[in-house]
DNA sequence: ATCCCGAGGG
DNA sequence: CCCTCTGGAT
């Protein structure tokens, strides 16, 4: 199977199987969005969509996360990974877009990386999300479910899979094929003991066909 | 022990 | 390139 055929695989077994794939982390605005997208470096979505609650309900937009202490948000995101430097993150977000954006979530990834907290795959999650950009945003998900299907080739880096992936996909399908490869990876092709016997990607997956030769 | 929608700094 | 940050779930 040649590689664009592989993802022409892919593409059809999502588009019939999961046409409404979308982000599971909570959210009502750009902002609240790019505050759930920061928190859920290395920690679930699950785990972040009882935090972002609590944070909004106290620090509804930029101006007032602005005005945060470290003090008042530390307890709030105390349970999530790296609480330390995600509670500086987010209140120096804030303060950047009050002072550089009006207050905005600015939808270009070059200025979002400016933000404190904010790189190349959360840049990518809200272009993508909000604006539909055909930027794909490479998490641990992605970056093993493309190598494992085959979609990506020794991509040592989430740099090198994203311009493999951006490549191969069609413009337009871009943004739900992160969605795709997410949630495929979080339910079906997990890290340990992925379960290829519930997968409807084994015909068209490198990894599969491997493992059926031991 | 390993993994979860990574980013910043050296 | 490396390292650190660092809590909860399985």
């Amino acid at each position: 199977m040649t590689r664009k055929d592989r993802y022409q695989f892919v593409i059809d077994y999502f588009s019939e199987h999961a046409p409404e794939a979308e982000t599971e982390l909570l959210y009502d605005n750009p902002f609240q969005l790019l505050v759930a997208v920061i928190l859920s470096a290395q920690c679930t979505d699950k785990r972040v969509n009882l935090t972002t609650p609590v944070i909004f309900a106290k620090f509804p937009d930029a101006e007032s996360l602005a005005k945060a202490t470290f003090d008042e948000l530390f307890p709030i995101i105390k349970s999530i990974s790296y609480p330390n430097n995600k509670t500086k993150h987010l209140i120096g977000m804030a303060q950047m877009l009050v002072a550089d954006f009006n207050g905005e979530v600015p939808l270009k990834v070059e200025e979002l990386i400016k933000l404190p907290g904010v790189g190349r795959k959360t840049a990518n999650v809200i272009t993508s999300v909000i604006d539909e950009q055909p930027n794909m945003a490479v998490d641990t998900h992605v970056f093993r479910v493309s190598a494992r299907i085959g979609l990506t080739l020794q991509a040592k880096t989430p740099l090198q899979a994203e311009q493999q992936l951006i490549k191969f996909f069609p413009k337009e399908l871009i943004h739900k094929a992160h969605h795709w490869l997410i949630l495929h990876g979080r339910y079906v092709c997990v890290a340990r003991s992925p379960k290829c016997e519930i997968c409807g990607l084994q015909q068209g997956c490198k990894y599969f066909q491997a493992t059926l030769k031991n």
